[in-house]
DNA sequence: ATTTTTATTGTTATAAAGACAAAAGAAGAG
DNA sequence: CTCTTCTTTTGTCTTTATAACAATAAAAAT
């Protein structure tokens, strides 16, 4: 028995919910998905599916089988995909997906860079900050303030995700520059919506974490708004260091400074991570793209 | 093509770095070995193994596809197994592996009662410090004081394992009973070995974490021969409350506070984990397993 | 009850893999 | 340097398994 054959024909039934649909995406007849299936069952000893002649059921078995039957066929897929693109040039589509902030600032004209030299890799760049699943059918490159969630997926570290709090000179002088966490409470706060939720502003005093966040008169995910309503003179805004360096560097926001510091969590290396899946690393067109983002953010920032 | 069929040849041939030896585990004729072999070189467009008469020798990127043909046939496997043996009573051969102090101080006198319920079941029973790698061939079931590596081993905190310092009662009516962290380095130390090494006595002051050990006297991944030297008063040792839990009890022992605490690793919630594979929990043996030693080991300590 | 859709079964045809024999090629021995 | 030996590959035939096509059976909808 072709065992593999018989894992697709199951696997495309399943998705399709027909044995008809399923032979015709693989264009065969009907009867023979029926008995590559049957076959498969029967070497299992089990019932991956409760056929009647209108509706096709999954049994309980059949659902866990398949899941983990769609993610051998996937990785086979990448395995052959990495070994026929070996020593070919970078071509085709890349998928890279990136947060939304770091994607504005400095990933797209990196990208636009990277372009000229690979014109025949095509970029399918998506800016989200929900993390996609990595390892599932969906990007070859994510770019995340997070870590490895899976052995399989390498992590680089490409530049520090430090927060630090600013605020608007004006600002500063009409409510006064606080000089001690405590004094955040009576202060406006704009806050960075993370898929965790808004992050808060944290502080670690005498061995205890407290939340030490000001009354917040704004949210979002999106930090140039942020920024632009910091300098307005809104409020104090905890944000990334490389999001407000062009800020500070203008002089239109000031970082405030604190002992001990603000943070937005406990963990003590936030970074900005580079993320793919190891054994596609062999695939030339996620290879150069991997090496020239490292290259060129870490040599920049 | 029965590609997987062409998967297994090559894996084999790989394995023992022959055509020959690879047909005869298959009982095929060499030359069917060759023809699949050709054809996945042809369908991948690559050369996997450089052939000679006299020796076989796998390429570079025959290399790095072998081990992800590897993972994925050893993944097949276990789903099929899963699904063979769904609906069957729990038996076979359930490979466990422990740290050794849990083994032997909760473990093992617990599987004696699980061997009671279910006789089928053929126990093999590995204790070491060492993690292995669960995901390989290895263990169904692993119990250790860590984390989970990978996104599809499943960890259930068993038990707090949370480390305490002890000395017995005429050990410090002799030397005296430290009340500060920093009295400890005129004391004698006996070191708890990890993987990683010997477990330093930490301590966290004023957002610094500090290495306050003593002078070793004794180092042991034996916590039994550690708390034996301690309570015939060679010195302070510092291990799992639950491993010293008898000797506090029969006053052997007697439990050291310190503020802030004492700890070994900066991590907070240090504890006892039970991991197996999540697409594994279908299979009976590991089932009934797992839920016996949650049930009986989460309720008890 | 009848029509329609869908899965299964029967049978034949075709393609792929196995079996066996023989050839080709490389390493070591004499 | 030649011969022997071991291993891979090639040639040819046989066997097996899957596809193809037609026909049947079963369930839902009209």
């Amino acid at each position: 028995m072709d065992e593999l054959r018989a894992l697709r024909y199951f696997a495309e039934v399943v998705e399709t919910g027909s044995f008809t649909l399923a032979a015709k995406a693989f264009s065969v007849p009907p009867s023979s998905v029926s008995r590559r299936v049957s076959d498969l069952e029967q070497a299992l000893g089990a019932t991956l599916l409760k056929r009647s002649t209108r509706l096709v059921q999954v049994t309980e078995i059949g659902q866990t089988y398949y899941q983990q039957v769609r993610d051998i066929l996937h990785q086979l897929e990448q395995s052959n995909e990495a070994v026929r693109s070996y020593q070919a040039q970078p071509m085709g589509q890349l998928r890279i997906s990136s947060m939304v902030g770091f994607g504005e600032r400095i990933l797209l004209e990196l990208l636009d860079e990277f372009s000229e030299l690979y014109p025949e890799v095509i970029l399918d760049v998506s800016l989200s900050d929900e993390l996609s699943t990595l390892g599932r059918d969906d990007v070859d490159i994510a770019i995340r303030g997070g870590y490895a969630p899976d052995e399989r997926v390498q992590a680089i570290r490409l530049m520090s995700n430090e927060f630090i709090p600013v605020a608007a000179p004006g600002y500063l002088t009409r409510r006064g520059t606080p000089g001690a966490v405590t004094e955040l409470r009576d202060h406006e706060g704009l806050y960075f919506r993370t898929p965790n939720g808004p992050s808060p502003w944290l502080c670690e005093i005498e061995d205890q974490w407290k939340d030490v966040s000001a009354p917040a008169v704004g949210i979002s995910n999106d930090g140039k708004w942020l920024a632009r309503k910091a300098i307005e003179g809104q409020g104090i805004v905890m944000a990334p260091r490389w999001l407000l360096t062009p800020y500070l560097e203008a002089g239109e926001l000031q970082e405030l400074h604190f002992d001990p510091p603000l943070r937005i969590s406990q963990n003590t290396d936030l970074a900005v991570f580079l993320l793919y899946q190891k054994q596609r690393y062999l695939v030339p067109k996620v290879k150069v793209a991997v090496d020239f983002l490292v290259a060129r953010v870490k040599g920049s920032y």
